[in-house]
DNA sequence: ACCTGAACACCGTTCAAGT
DNA sequence: ACCTGAACACCGTTCAAGT
């Protein structure tokens, strides 16, 4: 029986959680599915764009259904579903991150920031830049977070588990983001 | 003349401009200074904290005066020294955060932002988190800016060096903290 | 103290050859 | 189509030995 793309996806996301990133490589990958690594590569054309495929699926097992209406409330749940489907897998934070710093996938959160945003009143050109803004608070913090927490529970220091802040950030955000709203501004239209 | 870690650092931020991160090994750093690779761990105990020694590097290089007195300008000042001093170097946003996220160094800009907003009246248990705010934005819109001005500057595309909209996600950010500033909230005291 | 030489335990990727 | 085996061109780090 031959193996498919999705059971490398699904094998790389177990070595992932296992034994982190720096642990999923063609080679552990291939031993963990009985295959010499050069075989991944009629699956995959690179670990690259494996890693991207893991990303999305760390995304897709973390989605959840959209309740909230309001355009702001959409923002905090589109961040806290981000945030969790990251935290769900131990160095998910840093391979999301990665994935969309080198443009490889996990594209729908920024898609659905910009579609909660584009609801908000925003002068048009900003909602790009807004989308952006809270992207990069939600990966920065959540990487942030997870290194952190990752290091306590791996090293010998007793658990220090600080409330997070998370919330408090991005509502510190939403609040720059109402003002945009409010302002008159140099709205395209009218 | 036996070299000094100065060397090293001052080496390997050459190669980084030159080639990029990933080719700053501990063997090429090696062959440009006429070594071999263990010979640098007797200047350095690990190629992680070299790195975080050449992340302090740039931004030391990039630092400015500082003019600005009001909080919210000396934000504003701290955070375009930081993507400046990023910018300026191949693969610099890249560095830094990894250097940032890993705790190994470059821990500057988060001080001197903290310091800025212990000025600007907010209830003094957001502070770290108005900070963090702050550089998790200048880091992954630099980050991100810098790995697009890249890859356009290497391939075949042509330049697109649509202007950056650095200055309006930092004003959605500093609106943000305005907002925290004028709002009641729970001040610690009084 | 500073460095060499050799080794250890790995990497991602390519490619001819097999079935 | 899918996979093996071998190779290419590398990694970071350790350590005995030299000066």
């Amino acid at each position: 029986m031959s193996r498919t793309r999705e059971d490398l996806v699904r094998v790389a996301l177990r070595l992932l959680d296992a034994h982190g990133l720096a642990d999923v490589t063609m080679r552990r990958l291939a031993a963990e599915l009985g295959l010499q690594a050069s075989a991944l590569y009629h699956h995959v054309p690179s670990k690259q764009v494996l890693l991207g495929q893991v990303a999305d699926e760390v995304l897709r097992l973390g989605a959840r259904p959209r309740r909230a209406t309001a355009w702001d409330d959409r923002v905090v749940e589109v961040a806290h579903e981000l945030r969790d489907a990251m935290l769900a897998y131990r160095d998910g934070a840093e391979l999301v991150s990665t994935v969309i710093a080198f443009g490889l996938g996990a594209s729908q959160p920024l898609a659905d920031l910009t579609a909660a945003l584009a609801d908000a009143g925003l002068p048009g050109d900003l909602v790009p830049t807004a989308a952006r803004t809270v992207l990069h608070f939600v990966l920065g913090h959540t990487l942030e977070e997870q290194t952190h927490l990752q290091a306590g529970s791996a090293g010998a220091i007793e658990d220090d588990p600080r409330p997070s802040d998370f919330a408090a950030g991005l509502g510190i955000v939403l609040d720059g983001l109402r003002v945009a709203v409010a302002r008159p501004g140099l709205p395209l239209t009218r």
